[in-house]
DNA sequence: ATCACCATGTAAGCTGTTACATGATTAA
DNA sequence: TTAATCATGTAACAGCTTACATGGTGAT
């Protein structure tokens, strides 16, 4: 029951506690690149995922007219990141990828290289799908045809670039060393 | 007044007439692969679009239990999908730019020329804010850091591809010859 | 004084998704 | 006969944006 927003939150809280406003700022910058939020959609979330029991807040020294709440999440709501990392079901957009690459970190680095292998293999098969729409290439005249191919350019350019960075992350994900195996 | 939807529509009947079921359907396939909408989306937006002059339908003969309607774009309608066009105003996202390449057709090669310029301007300068961000690029544990450094690189590599790309469709578009001027 | 930042909340509106509702024609 | 395709519409709900609302502290 918990939408994407909420495992943003969980997963921001995950690095460490914070107050609405931090994750309002967050969700701004660097977060709100490929995942934004306003303050407005903010505070109800995380008072529906401490309903929930995901987060729990404590009330500490600040600025303002109202209590200054300080959100920590609980081990129910890293369970529940954890799992909605772990879900690699269907297909899902640009943005929430860049989202749960974000919060990879909450999982184990083999863990992670089995969602990146996933998110990889999805594009993959986009990748070939686009690839076998043939549209006829010969010189075009200015007109729909024309830019409709361009969109499948970059589709194609788009699903390759993908592919390469899922690599580059693997590769280094799976280059590091556990440090008790480190000389 | 008119949404991202309406001018999609406005812009598919600016290949030529069709039906809501027909534009349904390409809301799916190929324009659904960066814009979609469902027909209880594009049936009160057709009434919409109607009202505001923008369309006019004609009941045709067809299949099912309502009158098949068989939408066209007016004059008015093509004067509003071609200003949406040329209104480069604020930072539009993957989804929108990938529609509005796709109806370029209606704007004129060189006026096409000004809106792609415009849209690689825009990710020449994502792309040098990017580059500004400073991450720390020492070998780095498994943690936060790691995945925020991959997001970046994904952003940096992104962004490559999408200038890239205006170059390459820039270039298609200027290299074409008016029929007029061919041999 | 005025502005930016801290800090939290509610309400209205738009967009988009999913489900409800109807029914004819054609192919397997 | 069962499924797919044609064909149109409404209703309920979820998500996101914009505006309303309040007020303290610190810097210019």
């Amino acid at each position: 029951m918990t939408s994407t927003l909420g495992y943003a939150l969980l997963g921001l809280l995950a690095r460490e506690p914070a107050t609405g406003y931090d994750l309002a700022r967050m969700l701004r910058r660097p977060v709100g690149y490929f995942w934004s939020a306003g303050h407005s959609q903010i505070y109800p979330e995380l008072a529906r995922l401490e309903g929930a029991g995901l987060v729990r807040h404590t009330v500490v020294e600040g600025a303002g007219p109202r209590a200054t709440k300080r959100y920590r999440v609980t081990a129910l709501g890293r369970r529940d990141v954890r799992a909605w990392l772990l879900a690699t079901t269907a297909e899902v957009d640009e943005r929430e990828v860049l989202l749960r690459v974000y919060l990879l970190f909450v999982l184990s680095p083999a863990e992670a290289v089995g969602v990146v292998e996933a998110i990889r293999g999805h594009h993959r098969s986009t990748l070939q799908h686009y690839r076998g729409i043939a549209l006829d290439d010969s010189p075009q005249d200015w007109g729909p045809d024309l830019v409709e191919r361009a969109t499948l350019r970059w589709g194609i350019a788009f699903e390759e670039g993908r592919l390469a960075w899922c690599d580059d992350l693997l590769t280094t994900i799976t280059g590091l060393v556990p440090p008790a195996a480190r000389p």
